[in-house]
RNA sequence: GGCCUCGUAGUUCAAUGGAUAGAAUAGUAGUUUCCUAAACUGUAGAUCCAAGUUCGAUUCUUGGCGAGGCUACCA
C-alpha cells in the first residue's frame, strides 16, 4: 500500500469521525516548491459537503494525520491546501525498496495482459525516408516500448506501400533513362537511387506538359495526355495483370529500396515484428464489404458503388467500394485490420500516422465498430503534427526534404565537433569515439523530437540545428555518464538495507531526488495511457535537474561518513538506472563516459 | 462554406480545473586548488481577444482573430 492510499483512507476516517460526512474522492498533488511539504491535499472541494472554513478543516485533518499516521511528521495549511510533511524513515524505506528492485517502474506483462499492435513508419517504396518519417518512427517505436513497460504485450508492424502509380513512375523512369544503373554500380543506397528516378519522372512529365500547353492544350488536358503519364498508367495495369517483365522490375527495384530502408532503420534503432505489404493486402476487405452489405451496414448506389452513411455520427457518406468493384484505401485498411487480429490474437491497435489523416481513421474505426468487432473499441490513431521547415512544408519534388540518413550523419558530426573541443576522451580509440558520437548525436535528435507533445507540429530549422545544451538529450546523457564515473570510483558493494540507514538525516536535495525517483512508475502508466513519450522525456529531465543540483551541492565520495557515502552513491546509481530505463523507452542510448 | 487540430517569455517547449504560469535557449551577473563546467547559482522576460461556467480557468463552453490540416470512385 503506498502512502497516498494510506493518507486517502485516513483523511476519510478523519472527516467521518469529526464531521460525520463520507467523502467519495480526494485530490492529492505534489506540494509546490515554494511551500514546505511533500504531498498536498486540496480541501476546497470538500467544503461543499462540510460546513466550515478551509483553514479549520485543514487543521483538523492535519492533526488527525499526525496522531494516526506514522509517516506523517507535521503539516501546514495555506488556504484550502493541506501540506503534509513526511518523515525521513518513510523516504529511506521507500528508496531501499526501489534500489533493490529489478526493472523498477516497469510492469511485466502477465498471462492475461492486453495485446496491442503498434503500426508505424509505413513508407512508400518510391523515395527515401525523410524527417517526417523520423518523427513517425521515433513516436511509434517509443509508444510501443512504453506500452510494453506498462504491462502490455506489444507487436510492432509497418505496412509497406509497395504498389501503385507512384512506384510505376520510378520504374518507368529507370527503365527509360537508367542505363542499367544499380546501387552497386552507383554506390548509392537503393532507396536513394529509386528516389532519384521518381524525381526524374516528374521532371520529364512537367516538360511534356508544358510542351503540350505550348501546342495549345489546356493545362488539364496536357496533364492527362502527356505520353509518360499514360505509360505509367499502362504499367500499373500491366502490374495488376501480372505481366512478368513488370513484376520482375518491380521486385528488383523494391528490393533495392528495402535494403536502403533497412540501413536507415538500423541507424535509427527501430525494428518491427512483422511487415505487411500493400501488394498482399490491397485486395483484402472486399468480402467484409460484401457481408456488411447483407447486414445493411453498407448500401449500394445505382452505379454499383458501395457506401456507408455516417451522417448520423456527424460525418459524411464514405465510399468503400468503387463502381467497378475494386477496393479503395479504406477497404484495404478494413481488411488489413481484420487480418492482423487473426494473425496475432491482439485486442487493440495503435496507428502512428500524421494528423492529415485524422478523418480517415475516425471513419475507419467507426466502420469497424459498426461491423460489430469487439476490438474496434480499442483502436487508437496516434496522430502527430507535421514537421515543417522555416520555408514551409517539405516537398520531395522541390528538393526541400530533410533526408533521414543525412540528418543523422549531421548530428553525429556535430557531436564529434563538440566532443573534440572538450577533449575528455583522448584515451578512447577511434571506434569507441565514433560509437559515442553516434549515441550523442542521435540522442540529441531523438530527444528534440520526442519531448514535444505528439499533437503539436514541429518547426525544424536545419540552420540552427538541434541543441546539445539545456533541456536536451546530451544533457541527460552527460548526467548519466557522471553517475557512472562516481560508481566506478566508489568500489564497494551497493547493497543498501534499511537497518543501516534508518536514522539517517536526509539532506533536502536527497529528499527531492527520492521524491522524483518515486514518480517513475506512475509516469510510465501515464505515458502509456496518453500514448505520449513526451511525458517520459519531461520526467527524465526533471529527475536529472534534481540530480545535478544534488551533485553540485552535496559531496558524494568526499564524505567521511561511510553510511552517508554508501547511501549517496546508491542514490546516484538509482537515478542512473532510471535514466537508462527511461531513455530506453525513448529509444535513446546512454554512454559510460562523454 | 463545413469539419478537425493548434495559439503560453524574443525563440523552442512544460503546466490534462488548483497556490505567486515552470524550464531551456538567447540576454545579463557569478561559480573550477573539490566526485566530468555538455554542469551549477542569481537576474530579467509570456497565457491571441471577448463573454460564460466555477470557491478557483492556460486548461471547460460560446463567439471572434491567427496558423495548419481534411473535405477524391489517390494512397
Amino acid at each position: 500500500m503506498n502512502i497516498q492510499n494510506i493518507l486517502d483512507k485516513e483523511v476519510k476516517n478523519a472527516v467521518e469521525e469529526t464531521y460525520g460526512v463520507k467523502l467519495e474522492k480526494l485530490e492529492f498533488q505534489p506540494t509546490r516548491k515554494d511551500f514546505e511539504g511533500d504531498i498536498t491535499l486540496v480541501t476546497f472541494a470538500m467544503l461543499k459537503q462540510i460546513k466550515t472554513n478551509p483553514v479549520q478543516l485543514g487543521q483538523t485533518i492535519g492533526n488527525y494525520l499526525v496522531a494516526n499516521v506514522e509517516e506523517v511528521e507535521r503539516f501546514n495549511v495555506v488556504q484550502g491546501f493541506l501540506n503534509i510533511v513526511l518523515s525521513d524513515p518513510f523516504y529511506l524505506n521507500a528508496f531501499t525498496e526501489i534500489s533493490s528492485s529489478e526493472n523498477f517502474g516497469r510492469v511485466k506483462s502477465g498471462e492475461n495482459a492486453e495485446a496491442i499492435m503498434v503500426e508505424y513508419s509505413s513508407p512508400n517504396t518510391n523515395k527515401p525516408l525523410h524527417l517526417g518519417h523520423i518523427r513517425n518512427n521515433l513516436l511509434g517505436y517509443s509508444v510501443a516500448e512504453i506500452l510494453k513497460a506498462s504491462g502490455k504485450e506489444v507487436y510492432k508492424t509497418q505496412i509497406i506501400n509497395d504498389r501503385g502509380i507512384h512506384i510505376c513512375k520510378s520504374m518507368l523512369a529507370w527503365e527509360r533513362f537508367g542505363n542499367g544503373e544499380t546501387p552497386e554500380s552507383t554506390e548509392l543506397k537503393g532507396d536513394k537511387l529509386v528516389g532519384n528516378y521518381y524525381v526524374k519522372f516528374d521532371k520529364v512529365y512537367k516538360e511534356q506538359v508544358s510542351q503540350l500547353v505550348d501546342e495549345g492544350k489546356t493545362e488539364e488536358e496536357a496533364k492527362i495526355e502527356a505520353p509518360i503519364i499514360k505509360e505509367a498508367q499502362q504499367m500499373l495495369l500491366d502490374w495488376e495483370a501480372g505481366k512478368p517483365e513488370v513484376i520482375e522490375l518491380w521486385n528488383k527495384m523494391n528490393q533495392w529500396v528495402y535494403n536502403g530502408f533497412e540501413k536507415t532503420y538500423k541507424a535509427l534503432g527501430v525494428d518491427f515484428d512483422k511487415n505487411y505489404y500493400e501488394s498482399d493486402t490491397y485486395l483484402l476487405g472486399k468480402d467484409v464489404v460484401a457481408q456488411g452489405l447483407e447486414n445493411g451496414v453498407f448500401y449500394k448506389k445505382e452505379d454499383g458503388s458501395v457506401w456507408i452513411d455516417l451522417t448520423d455520427e456527424g460525418l459524411d457518406e464514405k465510399i468503400v467500394l468503387r463502381s467497378d468493384g475494386t477496393s479503395v484505401y479504406i477497404t484495404q485498411d478494413i481488411g488489413t485490420a481484420i487480418q492482423r487480429v487473426k494473425d496475432f490474437d491482439i485486442n487493440g491497435m495503435v496507428y502512428t500516422v500524421g494528423n492529415e489523416q485524422d478523418y480517415h481513421f475516425k471513419v475507419l474505426f467507426l466502420i469497424l465498430k459498426k461491423l460489430g468487432f469487439e476490438w474496434a473499441n480499442n483502436l487508437f490513431h496516434l496522430s502527430y503534427g507535421m514537421v515543417d521547415l522555416p520555408s514551409g512544408k517539405m516537398k520531395s519534388r522541390e528538393g526541400t526534404v530533410v533526408d533521414a540518413d543525412e540528418l543523422m550523419e549531421q548530428m553525429t558530426v556535430t557531436a564529434r565537433t563538440i566532443s573534440e573541443e572538450l577533449g575528455k576522451l583522448e584515451d578512447y580509440n577511434q571506434e569507441e569515439k565514433e560509437e559515442l558520437y553516434r549515441i550523442i548525436g542521435l540522442g540529441a535528435l531523438k530527444y528534440y523530437i520526442l519531448k514535444v507533445d505528439p499533437k503539436k507540429r514541429i518547426l525544424f530549422n536545419p540552420e540552427e540545428s538541434v541543441d546539445f545544451q539545456g533541456n536536451t538529450g546530451p544533457f541527460i546523457q552527460y548526467t548519466y555518464a557522471r553517475i557512472q564515473s562516481i560508481i566506478r570510483k566508489a568500489e564497494f558493494e551497493l547493497d543498501l538495507n534499511f537497518e543501516e540507514i534508518k536514522t539517517y538525516q536526509l539532506h533536502e536535495k536527497e529528499k527531492e531526488l527520492i521524491k522524483q525517483v518515486q514518480m517513475y512508475p506512475e509516469t510510465i502508466q501515464q505515458a502509456a495511457e496518453n500514448h505520449s513519450p513526451a511525458l517520459i522525456a519531461n520526467y527524465t529531465y526533471d529527475l536529472v535537474k534534481a540530480f545535478n543540483s544534488f551533485y553540485q551541492n552535496v559531496t558524494i565520495l568526499g564524505t567521511k561518513d561511510e553510511t552517508e557515502k554508501k547511501f549517496r552513491v546508491t542514490l546516484s546509481k538509482g537515478v542512473g538506472d532510471i535514466i537508462e530505463s527511461a531513455f530506453g523507452l525513448l529509444g535513446i542510448g546512454v554512454p559510460e563516459r562523454m
